[in-house]
DNA sequence: GACCTGCTGCGGCGTG
């Protein structure tokens, strides 16, 4: 039997509806796995591949085609992590469900509260919640969820990727494990996703206890023909009015991409500011209408809508200036070409920006990477002549197109997201036992990198007075503390990311800009802000201000702000791109001219026959060819024996003039396996939600688990030392 | 050296 005729008859109606002859490819294959067994299953296809229909019409041919008993709940549910994203999806089912009697709820912080009663007497049809509502339920309607989920035939999870790492993933598999022990039976998981490095990753992901078992549906050959371009440019260094490169690249953008729909991604809040200020005033000297807008969070939800609105128009030419917010699945149409201004953190990135241009058939997807560069003189710093954003920018794209992109970091603790999840049980139930907490989170969950001492030691810290998140009724039984209540009881709480506060940060009563604050920040500490280091003077909670001086020499923090986090193999292919010789065809004059100097320059200090560089003047620069979390790690080592650290791509510079121990000297007890404490005293450790709860030492345990890497230490330096 | 995501219950008031 084809896939369309297993299809029940109303949804054939829509298809026919629609005009389309056939199923797709992935939509038939995914039908014929869904109608013709319980297995999971994974679609894997670009934005407008179908596949929300590839689940969906299988899925609600199997509701139509279910005449057992009327039983209470919702038939099938959707979790997507984005509200526009729910609101996109609710249209579209609706639209297949139009005459069918088969309710479609959307369930989010937007949808009143009479929807949400209304649908939690009489659950049926199709749910669409983000993770933050499925947690409230839990907490809020602890009792409800056999009643809510008894019925569910199967859970579906959009833009899968966007879970794949930290703390949200972490919040939702424990949430998806939650539901599965209430209503004591598994669910089929559907995940659907754009962009995928290592499907093995997400199978484990989906279903972490049998991950051989899920299906996997993968779009063959759409990929769109990719035509790339990089463009290097000079900055004057002038920060203010008039670098020469930010006014060349904004009129090139202005003179390439007028006309039709595009992406620019320009890494910040600030320079997307700036280069839509650019292309506006481009605009107005040319007496054109406007068509270049800002699109960042920091903006009202109004002009974001206005923004998006305009890019689906297809009358109307646009281009959003834009952070990562036009990055997902929300639905803007197709674009003609994506601009990326520096290079991005990631490749995943890179590529799920790419997935927005070149969806129609014929098109190809376009590609406008800009790399700016500082003007060398007599003495520049090491790591400019090294040009390593450039290098970082060419790297990327090399990855990209062998198809890699980052993986998690497995074997995390994420025990700010333990606690979490702890209070959340706790709550859900009304009082549990240690024992099954255990069960629920690290064994059947996904916190099966805590062991039974640790998950004991973190129960014991929240059950400490001072701390008093949880308390032991007098049956041994676990109970909110007095924290704990409050904790739980204010809305807050879902989520299980931090939301940083915006501060002001005032020198001289001059206001520098505003920072995002999320961690714990006290006076004579130092803060990094617009490059530079700032001792504070005075913190105002109240409204939001930070009073600062030019710091001396203060201690710098453990991890500089929102460190970014470079994987290792990207740092990997730099060094091939140094020690090769040949020039990528997509590399303009420039680009190409920068990159000879880059490689001269390699050579010139030597690093292509040695790891260890003397600059001079006690200064030596490291080739550590490895990601953030070792060099984050080998960087805090040799702090810790006096030297002082710069951190580069790949690269760290050592400064020796406080120590007595030679860099040679130092690097052999690390291979030797003396480590010194990684911990200086009263560094910070505190980075995540439920961070501010735990011990030094179970802070210090969760930071060795996902940013620092000691184990890698001893082989990282005798590498460097042979 | 950056960005993004999410949120309940209830009191008070107006209207039909």
């Amino acid at each position: 039997m084809s896939a369309f005729d297993q299809l029940a008859r109303p949804v054939q109606k829509w298809i026919r509806s629609r005009g389309w002859s056939e199923l797709r490819d992935i939509q038939a294959r995914s039908t014929n796995i869904i109608l013709g067994s319980d297995k999971d299953l994974i679609v894997a296809a670009s934005t407008a591949g179908g596949k929300t229909e590839a689940a969906f019409l299988p899925l609600i041919s199997q509701v139509l085609g279910d005449e057992t008993e009327v039983r209470s709940g919702f038939d099938l549910v959707y979790i997507g992590p984005l509200k526009a994203l729910i609101n996109d999806q609710t249209k579209r089912l609706e639209d297949i469900c139009t005459d069918v009697d088969l309710p479609i709820v959307p369930w989010h912080g937007d949808i009143s509260a009479s929807i949400k009663s209304r649908a939690e007497k009489r659950p049926r049809g199709i749910l669409l919640i983000t993770p933050e509502s499925l947690e409230a339920l839990f907490i809020r309607k602890g009792a409800s969820i056999p009643h809510l989920f008894g019925n569910a035939k199967a859970v579906v999870i959009d833009e899968l990727h966007t879970f794949l790492d930290a703390e949200r993933g972490v919040q939702l598999r424990s949430l998806l494990t939650r539901l599965e022990l209430a209503i004591s039976r598994p669910v089929r998981r559907i995940g659907l996703s754009a962009t995928l490095g290592d499907i093995n990753l997400a199978r484990t992901y989906l279903r972490p206890d049998a991950p051989n078992d899920v299906e996997t549906v993968i779009a063959e050959g759409g990929e769109a023909e990719l035509l790339l371009q990089l463009r290097g440019y000079i900055s004057s260094g002038d920060d203010n009015e008039g670098d020469a490169a930010t006014t060349e690249i904004a009129k090139h953008l202005f003179e390439n991409l007028r006309g039709s729909d595009n992406l620019i991604f320009a890494g910040s809040r600030g320079r997307v500011e700036e280069f839509a200020d650019r292309l506006r005033s481009l605009c107005e000297q040319a007496h054109l209408p406007q068509e270049f807008y800002p699109h960042h969070a920091s903006l009202s939800k109004d002009h974001r809508e206005f923004v998006e609105a305009r890019l689906k128009d297809d009358a109307l030419p646009t281009s959003a200036v834009c952070t990562s917010t036009l990055e997902l699945g929300i639905d803007i149409g197709d674009v003609k070409c994506v601009a990326q201004i520096g290079p991005p953190f990631t490749v995943a990135a890179l590529r799920q920006r790419l997935g927005r241009s070149g969806r129609r058939e014929g098109e190809p997807a376009i590609l406008r990477q800009y790399a700016i560069e500082g003007r060398l003189d007599a003495n520049a710093h090491f790591s400019d002549r090294l040009r390593l954003g450039l290098i970082r920018s060419i790297a990327m794209i090399e990855l990209l197109l062998k198809g890699w992109c980052e993986a998690p970091r497995p074997n995390a603790l994420q025990l700010s997201t333990l606690v979490h999840q702890i209070l959340s049980i706790i709550a859900e139930r009304g009082g549990t036992s240690a024992k099954r907490l255990y069960v629920t989170l690290c064994e059947r969950g996904p916190f099966s990198a805590v062991g039974p001492e640790t998950f004991l030691a973190v129960l014991r810290q929240l059950g400490r007075s001072d701390i008093a998140l949880i308390e032991q009724g007098e049956d041994g039984f676990l109970l909110l503390g007095r924290v704990g209540e409050k904790l739980v009881e204010h809305y807050s709480f879902y989520a299980v990311f931090n939301t940083p506060d915006e501060y002001r940060i005032v020198h001289d009563g001059r206001e520098l800009g505003t920072l995002p604050v999320s961690q714990v920040l006290a006076p004579k500490l130092t803060l990094i802000f617009s490059g530079r280091r700032w001792e504070i003077l005075e913190i105002d909670d109240r409204d939001k201000v930070i009073l600062v001086k030019p710091a001396r020499a203060g201690k710098p923090p453990l991890f500089g702000g929102d460190a970014g986090n470079i994987d290792d193999r990207v740092i990997e292919k730099m060094r091939e791109i140094f020690e090769q010789d040949d020039i990528p065809r997509y590399l303009d004059a420039v680009a190409s001219e920068l990159l000879v100097d880059a490689r001269t320059s390699f050579r010139n200090f030597g690093f292509a026959n040695k790891r260890i560089v003397e600059l001079g003047e006690s200064r030596t620069a490291l080739a550590l060819w490895c990601g953030s979390v070792k060099t984050t790690t080998l960087a805090l080592a040799l702090r810790a024996m006096g030297f002082k650290v710069e951190q580069y791509d790949g690269f760290i510079e050592l400064d020796g003039r406080e120590t007595d121990t030679t860099v040679a000297a130092a690097l052999a007890q690390l291979a030797d396996d003396v480590s010194p404490n990684l911990f200086p005293e009263n560094s910070n450790l505190i980075f995540e939600k439920f961070h501010p709860y735990l011990s030094t030492e179970l802070l210090q345990l969760d930071a060795l688990s996902s940013r620092l890497d000691a184990k890698s230490l001893p082989e990282l330096a005798s590498n460097l030392v042979s």
